[in-house]
DNA sequence: GTCTATAAATAGATAGAC
DNA sequence: GTCTATCTATTTATAGAC
């Protein structure tokens, strides 16, 4: 019986926690395309196929769930480019590799680039101590592989805030018009011929490194 | 007495037209900084000065008044970078006179950059047949000058939009974070040191030259 | 053209049964 | 943990007086 009980209560929480990832993914593609005020509640739960009431039962308002999207997002980031920042490879690898983690995440999470453009633009109205902390450490990362080319003379002395605009500036400016394009295209604005993937990739790896270690100015 | 009455009604027309542009500039204000969605009708009133029927009587609707300020901005973006692509100027200068024709447009219009930011995550949900109009302008604008530098063996060919992207994609990221940062920094969270406008200008011009006029990959 | 008052709809949140 | 029903606040929009 005491193994029956156990068996029992295992499935609901396997249940619960597939209920509360469906939450998470609806909600990251409502908040991606209406933003937060704009994103309705009930919407997210029909999408997840949830009762709305359970949005408050695993977490406690619209407000904290957009909050937990953010982190999820921020967190992933970080740990990828952190880990970029970190390889035993030398620092032009590293700054290819940074450029990658970007890409590889926007790819693997449709909503980051329009969440994250968002949120700059409302200036970090919802963003939470543990955010904040992910932000810092995705540019710090950068801040590190640069000092480090600096040091052993491969890059010359540059702002880590430009180099880094310079990188993640394209690359969500490409993957949040992602859909725009597609829609322009479809209404006959001829928008240019379309770039894939690796090429925008290649292309931020090759601008960056040019403004690393090319000759100054 | 005509005299009277003519002057009189200039006096009402233009304080009618006061209160149009008070609301405008509210408007852009507050979508920039809340979105359409977020956006509150009551506020943009209170904050031009204006009582809120006039909104339903100078525009019809919210969504009315928020694509004119899309339609101005976009036209206002088009019609300076058109002009970069027309002077009498060798292709580079142009490149770097098309960086800074953004890079003015959105420092006179603070708005503009967060706007564009929140329009791209939307998909262009609340584009007219005007403002895509506008916005491939731009587009076009940049094309013709890459293709005349092309032409005259200055640039090798390169994609428009990767190249757009590469000058968009950081001047937008730059000015539309500039509250962020400050924030972010006024928090002790300690950013890198701050970039002034005229090197992130510097910076893109130089990017975008070399992209475009270095040796190939 | 301008204002007050209010209609009408939407949407976040919760109580309470099961 | 899950669901129904509902409360409540907010907010767009308009009718109608001046």
């Amino acid at each position: 019986m005491a193994q029956r009980t156990r068996r029992t209560r295992r499935r609901q929480e396997d249940r619960s926690a597939a209920s509360r990832a469906r939450l998470l993914r609806a909600a990251a593609g409502e908040f991606a395309a209406r933003g937060f005020a704009g994103a309705n509640v009930d919407r997210i739960a029909r999408v997840a196929r949830v009762n709305k009431a359970m949005i408050y039962y695993h977490f406690t308002s619209k407000a904290a769930l957009y909050r937990e999207v953010l982190r999820d997002m921020f967190e992933a980031v970080s740990v990828r480019v952190g880990a970029a920042a970190q390889a035993p490879t030398d620092p032009c690898e590293k700054v290819r590799a940074f450029v990658e983690a970007i890409a590889i995440e926007a790819e693997a999470r449709p909503h980051f680039p329009p969440i994250w453009f968002r949120e700059i633009a409302e200036n970090g109205a919802h963003l939470d101590a543990a955010t904040v902390g992910h932000m810092s450490q995705i540019v710090g990362a950068l801040g590190r592989i640069l000092h480090e080319g600096a040091r052993t003379g491969r890059f010359h002395e540059t702002n880590t805030l430009l180099v880094h605009a310079g990188i993640v500036g394209p690359l969500l400016l490409y993957f949040a018009s992602d859909q725009l394009r597609r829609r322009l295209a479809r209404g006959g604005i001829p928008l240019a011929a379309s770039v894939s993937r690796d090429e925008v990739v290649a292309h931020v790896q090759r601008l960056a490194l040019i403004a690393l270690e090319g000759r100054k100015a």
